[in-house]
DNA sequence: AAGACGAAAGTGGTTGA
DNA sequence: TCAACAACTTTCGTCTT
């Protein structure tokens, strides 16, 4: 791995994120991507793209909802699939009529207008391309299954780049997709949820790892008490402590036992600042990391080492 | 005065009958 | 569909530095 550029070009920081498997190396910072070898990950998805029907049939396996694909797959028009449908299913109808028009012109100025504030709140979240892009997808798949209807664009769009994040392992929270594209943060989790499930999209719980580079710049700790961060939480994982939890909160919580054991001691109020948690989610957290943990001992050598400074 | 701590009540989401 | 439940937040009073 030595090969690898060790320093972010475009910013200069250390803070860089390997990813074997796709290929990728990440900064962690400003979201550039140094090297990208990766071919495309998402294999079963690029084939939905805007090829429509005869590929989403052959790749449609994993999708639940067969049924309102098949609506897509088949001309549209037939008095058959009509009754299946009603309701909502009506409009999505009318919106697939017109889709295989190929005018199109309704979804095709959707997308376009999405995609552009996609785009927006991407660069000032400083998205990788990749994360961009996977977001796009998702998004415009989200259209063609009618999934935008009653529920904002832009709610849409920061529902997929929180998905698109979280597959790519470069995790936002809620609360700064929400800052970004100035939605409610609950409308964000639930379109989130919503478009997720009915996509099929299989998202991996995230690591509070993730998060732990970010925090750290954010709160100008040293790359010492970052590492050390990363060591607390692996224990944490070891004992079993994570499960359940929220991964911010965790993050949150090794970050300032970190800080304090490396004397770089920070507030419980700003590390609960970057991280989006309150004081109150770090203490219990970093209480049960006490408990567990054999961070007693390392907080008494600390303490046995000021003493001798005195 | 500011930070740390903990108790109590409230919120939104998940789960299981 | 509804109620119980866990995680997290908000708020507030007290203690420590």
């Amino acid at each position: 791995m030595s090969s690898y550029v060790k320093k972010c070009s475009e910013c200069g920081s250390i803070n860089l994120m390997i990813n074997k498997d796709k290929g990728e190396v990440i900064c962690r910072d400003c979201g550039l991507v140094i090297e990208e070898r990766m071919i495309d990950f998402g294999q079963e998805w690029s084939e939905f793209d805007s090829e429509q029907s005869e590929k989403r049939r052959r790749t449609g396996a994993p999708m639940t909802y067969t049924r309102y694909d098949r609506g897509l797959g088949t001309d549209i028009g037939q008095k058959g699939d009509i009754f299946k449908l009603q309701g909502k299913g009506m409009s999505k109808f009318f919106r697939l009529r017109k889709w295989q028009y190929r005018i199109s012109t309704a979804i095709e100025r959707n997308l376009k207008l999405a995609l552009a504030e996609l785009k927006r709140v991407a660069s000032y979240l400083k998205l990788p391309k990749s994360v961009e892009e996977e977001a796009s997808r998702i998004y415009t798949m989200a259209v063609q299954r009618g999934l935008v209807r009653g529920r904002s664009m832009e709610s849409v769009v920061a529902g997929a780049l929180y998905a698109a994040c979280r597959r790519h392992e470069v995790p936002r929270t809620l609360d700064e997709l929400s800052e970004a594209s100035s939605i409610d943060k609950k409308e964000v989790g639930r379109t989130y949820r919503f478009v997720t499930r009915e996509l099929g999209i299989r998202i991996l719980p995230s690591n509070p790892v993730d998060y732990i580079p970010r925090f750290a710049s954010a709160l100008k700790l040293n790359p010492e008490t970052q590492s050390k961060a990363v060591e607390i939480l692996e224990m944490a994982e070891n004992s079993e402590l994570t499960s359940g939890r929220g991964p911010t909160g965790i993050a949150a919580a090794s970050l300032y036992v970190a800080a304090l054991l490396n004397n770089e001691k920070r507030t419980q109020r700003e590390v609960a600042d970057v991280a989006g948690v309150t004081e109150v989610t770090i203490r219990n957290r970093y209480k049960e990391l006490f408990k567990k943990l054999n961070l007693k001992d390392q907080m008494k050598e600390k303490e046995e080492q000021e003493e001798k400074q005195k």
